[in-house]
DNA sequence: GTCTTTTTTAGAATAATTCTAAGTTTATTG
DNA sequence: CAATAAACTTAGAATTATTCTAAAAAAGAC
């Protein structure tokens, strides 16, 4: 058994060669790729593969909650490996996504001014600025 | 005087008859509509206008912080004419947007692990799910 | 009024994403 | 295993929100 091996796999998902290679990329890197940028890592892999290929996968990941699709103004759609709920803070001079936990024990309920039995299904937070140096 | 003039004022921005015209319906709506659903509602004024120019008038509002641009998913992008900060609610039956205010006295270092020092020039909060009824 | 800058405009261009329809792979069933 | 069905991949076309272009119009400055 390959080093990895036990990551690529997605609940209720057929890791296909073009899946894993995908998936793999993602979670090996800890930045936030675009589809394009991993369409091009795509091509240095034993199973190069089309762009439509790159975001079907990546669309499957995100139907099943593996994956988190990252939307910051109308830029092209990053994903994230990580996909427990956190925010993301976009350095303005690099461009840089950085991923920002919740303090623990606290959510959103805590500042937002939010009806009584509201269910939230899907939440992005994203932040733009400067982080110290 | 005209009802509502007064209102018809973005600090440093010229206001042509276009963007009147844009502002206006911004105002005086609630919901969070889009270029084209503003372009369309434009084609009953007394100026007509094109869609270019929504778009360039929308555009200048946001840069002078007067209008909010709402982006969700990869839907095209909405308009609200509410700059203060806050978030959005996005009704998933429905597609309504609604906004949401901060409980006073809180902000979003209660309960996001943020680096001291950090500079936030930009927030955007958005929430998908069900309201109560 | 003349000059300069800003704004508007129609239409073309751009670009991220989705769609289509055919081919390929994988799973299932007998 | 062979046959069939279902799911996946693919190249290329289509879609579509938005931006760009270059020329005309409007507004402000002098």
């Amino acid at each position: 058994m390959k080093v990895h091996d036990h990551q690529l796999q997605v609940p209720g998902l057929r890791m296909t060669k073009q899946r894993k290679e995908v998936y793999r990329a993602l979670m090996e890197n800890q930045d936030h790729p675009s589809a394009s940028e991993l369409f091009d890592q795509m091509q240095d892999t034993e199973s190069p593969m089309s762009l439509a290929t790159v975001y079907n996968c990546l669309e499957a990941f995100v139907e099943h909650g593996a994956v988190k699709q990252v939307n910051i103004d109308r830029e092209p759609s990053r994903y994230c490996q990580n996909s427990t709920p956190h925010a993301h803070f976009h350095e303005q001079e690099t461009g840089t996504i950085h991923d920002i936990n919740f303090k623990p024990g606290t959510s959103l309920s805590d500042i937002l001014d939010l009806p009584e039995g509201t269910e939230i299904s899907n939440l992005e937070i994203t932040l733009k600025g400067k982080l110290p140096q």
